[in-house]
DNA sequence: CTGAAAGCGCTTACAG
DNA sequence: CTGAAAGCGCTTACAG
């Protein structure tokens, strides 16, 4: 249970066999300048030799670091519960690493409010992180956050949705393209000869909600390349109100009485199930996104059959660990980790921790 | 980035605050003998108050602990590379705890032979581990594996099934009766009216292999529970030979032309596709169990719809952590650990890591 | 450019 | 029952 403590190993070893001080050796493992050439090769030399890896607990203990990682992500509200989900990985990243001197302070924002976006970020640098994780729900804005914390030169974390070109250390989250595939294939195994399916963008403001319209091309595409003849209606709707969706709803649905399948760009499915319930049509089959609690209560009571998630508790787990393992040194972290696209049912959502 | 330094923190304030020396504010924090009730509880108290939480890396680094893990698991066998995956995942802790100085040791068995199991276990032991992880896939053997090292009092942790009553430290691996539901809510999808469903148990002793059986069992409870009249066919073959298991079930096609979905109870479901694929039976919707790459072959191919997955890699890395977290007083395990039972298809399987 | 010393927050013998 | 000292493997000023 003990290590043997017979020869000398570490940075003492090294400084042994190079003839010189355990200073010197710290300022060659670290790339310090005030070292001859001579010495550093010398020096690096036996490094190698040994395969010499720093003792983390010793640096970390001696080094008396304390980092301060902060999160830009937004506010649970009430009309959902997803961001509690990320929020909860979060905190968990937070419990493991703070025994190695990290705090995580987490910044919200509303996502009806871009003020409250730049708001939040403001007060975020206004703290000085030694890292920033961020959910970039306005693409501009985000843009121009990013700029600053690159010139800041401290590393940046997206989860949740992407943004290009922006020199992230990461990206953690969904590929929203393939997700509107595998709705659907889930679609296609149910539907019969002269179905037809409709698919559902609720969003006050579509053009600049991408992320759906990237979910509905993946799904039109799916049954493009399987060479059905299947029927796909669009319906775009841009209030989010029970009334006014159900308005819309049930025009199409009137005038389109062979739909027989329903795929929700978003979490607002439940908006979807609760007409659908009202007006008892439980011969369509209908799927959404997202493990919020409304969804799963209509995917227990079988209006809702299918959700598709992208575990946003490991998305924000994922994000944090990612910036401890980059400062820390701890491992090469990737540029892009795409979650796996989960597929919840009535049978299995109970397993689902995220 | 640095501590401020100022006034005295940990054991040293203690020590401060109740006049003894931190050697005997050590032996409070870690309970043991030769202190005075008196000072005890004086010192106990300013724990409380200052809420003090030793410091980890200090603990460790002074202790110069060395922990060994132990692994017991089936070996990657030819037929199948299910093991690779909880090996993988078990080696990914082993990294990352490396620096915690704990080293993962596993030793392998042939599924096949209770004699390798036995005497791996045995050559386990012999290297005193610290703690232990083991598939328990016989059970006889297992439950006299777990007595020998409940009697060493070290942890044991199980993954991918469990034995009752073991004392074991947590259990981290799937719910069968649940999984088969599953498979059952997805054939039921797709069927019609007056289709019939088979499901096929392969192994060559179904009579122990109760695992396969309680899938059996959560598949046709569903039906059940459903109210469908849909009729449940049974095959079970005890050979894992292609042409036998070609034989019987070409044989029940042959009689049950309305056959229409067909549920494998465990991984060989590649052996089905394969005999279906050869026989031209793409009218049949196949579906069975986990992420090997014989399987997911079919699965692009579309010979096979399904795979219903437990996440063997999670199981492992779980599996070392929970071992991990107990030993060093992280955080409290828990005694079961079910994971989440994931549904895999030819537009998911690509962002699958494990 | 280099070394010697002090210190991080603990644990571990050892001495009394 | 208790304390003083040495040490874990590093980092950090400081002195030269």
């Amino acid at each position: 249970m003990k290590k043997t403590g017979a020869e000398l190993t570490g940075v003492k070893e090294i400084a042994r066999r190079a003839n010189v001080s355990i200073g010197t050796v710290d300022r060659v493992i670290h790339n310090r300048k005030g070292v001859s050439d001579e010495t550093r090769q010398k020096i690096k030399l036996i490094i190698e030799e040994l395969d010499f890896q720093p003792n983390k607990m010793a640096s970390l203990l001696a080094s008396r670091k304390i980092l301060n990682f902060a999160v830009l992500i937004p506010a649970v509200s009430t009309e959902t519960d997803y961001w509690s989900y990320p929020l909860n990985g979060i905190k968990q990243a937070a419990t493991e690493i703070k025994q190695f001197g990290v705090t995580v302070k987490s910044y919200f924002y509303d996502l009806d409010s871009v003020e409250s976006f730049k708001l939040s970020a403001e007060e975020m640098l206004k703290h000085e992180p030694h890292a920033v994780l961020i959910a970039p729900s306005f693409v501009e804005e985000s843009i121009t956050l990013a700029q600053k914390i690159q010139e800041l030169d401290i590393p940046l974390a997206f989860i949740n949705s992407d943004l290009p070109n922006q020199n992230n250390l990461t990206y953690i989250g969904p590929d929203l393209y393939q997700s509107g595939r595998l709705a659907a294939q889930l679609i296609n195994f149910t539907i019969q000869q002269n179905d037809k399916v409709l698919a559902i963008n609720i969003s006050s403001d579509l053009k600049n909600d991408h992320h759906l319209l990237r979910k509905e091309h993946g799904f039109k595409k799916f049954f493009e390349d399987a060479g059905k003849p299947t029927e796909i209606l669009t319906l775009n709707i841009n209030e989010t109100k029970v009334a006014a969706v159900e308005k819309a709803l049930m025009e199409m649905l009137g005038n389109q009485p062979e739909i027989k399948a329903i795929f929700v760009t978003n979490s607002r499915v439940n908006i979807i199930a609760e007409i659908l319930k009202k007006r008892k049509r439980d011969d369509i089959l209908l799927i959404g996104y997202d493990f919020l609690k409304k969804n799963i209560n209509y995917l227990v009571s079988g209006q809702i059959t299918f959700l598709i998630c992208q575990r946003p508790k490991e998305q924000g787990y994922l994000g944090i660990m990612a910036l401890y393992k980059h400062l820390f040194k701890i491992s090469e972290v990737e540029k892009s980790v795409y979650m796996p696209i989960d597929i919840i049912t009535k049978e299995n959502y109970q397993f689902y921790n995220s």
